[in-house]
DNA sequence: CATTGCAGGTGGAAT
DNA sequence: ATTCCACGTGCAATG
């Protein structure tokens, strides 16, 4: 990884156009080739850069930095103030833990909370339009009861970390594929997430969809240590 | 800025938990307090980070960064291989060109891509839902054409770079409420995008929402220079 | 201050 | 390789 602070200019000209002005920067040419320009503020994504692969040209005053995409990064250097390199080997990489993935572990194994009696019938359930997270069955109370052949009711559960309209409407269009299967039908919907933004859970309501806010915490302090990822 | 090379394990607690083992990175920390992570390699994107505003506390061979929410990155030193600082003052900042804000200019001021004889109503044409890109108005040619009290059939357009089945969704959601404007009704969709997915096409034709391939570099070409934002 | 929609999104996994 | 979806999404504009 070389370290370089150099007064510059950049030019990205790819997918669009970018102009950085002249001014003091920080470039990372990282091992891989990759180019980061960061400021000294903002955040962690770089003001401009370039991504592997991809090749960088040295010459005077300039880098050029080009992928195979044709997309380029044009470095203009004014003066560099500073320059380092260091050999830091592969990294051994991140592990993480509480994305929806382990969301849906923790709900399949708590399917209680959508109801009493509600039953798994199983995670990743597949549609031609892609997998539903959970379909379960919830329980018939009732003579009245609209139940299907099971016995009970259907309920595909779709499960998102935060749920927007989009959730809503990717839930809607697994709700009527299943319900074209009359072995299934009638299936409800049920959005289970961390958190609903509004405009989401008024278009679910309105369509008859459940919303359930759940709570990752409350979830994760049920279960027992074997779902843990890590 | 501050850049030290050191070996390190990270942890982050905060809307997940991650854990980065022990290994040589780049340790970035701008003058904002913010920190990111790097391995020497990958992409722009840190390992780990905090985003501004946080605030870093030091001790012996740990730091500690915290923000408002409380989430924390915990970084445990191992050695530091390298240390520098250096002051790079603020930056002046980005233009940029080419996104999607552009797309709608340039439509707009050449509505007749869509057709010969449309008309542009407006740009961010309202409503309830969210603005319409552009709102345009096809001729109508014959007797038979189902056209609206304008003398001509509208058209409502939704503008992407790249448009996935979330456009079909969103333009399908405008579509509705404007067809149920006595005013405007019929009004017809149109799907504009440099790239336009082949599930998302497909659903488009289903819903009788046309799709438009539209080609930047050549609007472009058409373009006053007045029309371009730098 | 919350919400919404875009991003050079990026990244990963499945087809 | 393409297509889909999640992301500690980040980020800015807007009500």
């Amino acid at each position: 990884m070389r370290l370089v602070i150099a007064r510059c200019s950049v030019d990205y000209v790819g997918r669009l156009t970018a102009h950085l002005p002249m001014a003091t920067r920080l470039l990372v040419v990282k091992a891989d080739g990759s180019v980061l320009v960061h400021s000294d503020g903002g955040s962690y994504k770089p003001l401009n850069w370039m991504s592997p692969p991809c090749s960088l040209r040295e010459e005077a005053g300039t880098w050029t930095v080009t992928n195979r995409a044709g997309e380029q990064l044009i470095i203009t250097l004014d003066a560099i103030v500073y320059e380092s390199s260091h050999d830091l080997g592969v990294d051994p990489g991140l592990v993480k833990d509480g994305v929806e993935a382990h969301l849906q572990v923790l709900l399949a194994a708590h399917i209680e909370t959508f109801g009493e009696g509600y039953q798994l019938v199983r995670r990743e359930y597949p549609t031609p339009v892609g997998p539903v997270d959970i379909l379960a069955r919830a329980p018939s109370f009732g003579v009245d009861d609209d139940v299907g052949p099971g016995g009970g009711r259907h309920i595909a559960i779709e499960i998102k970390r935060r749920a927007g309209i989009d959730a809503v409407e990717q839930l809607t269009r697994y709700l009527d594929l299943l319900n074209r299967d009359p072995l299934l039908a009638p299936v409800g919907g049920v959005l289970a997430a961390q958190m609903i933004a509004p405009q989401a859970r008024t278009l679910a309501e309105d369509r008859g969809i459940r919303c359930v806010v759940v709570d990752y915490d409350q979830l994760r302090g049920l279960d027992d240590p074997s779902l843990r990822l890590f």
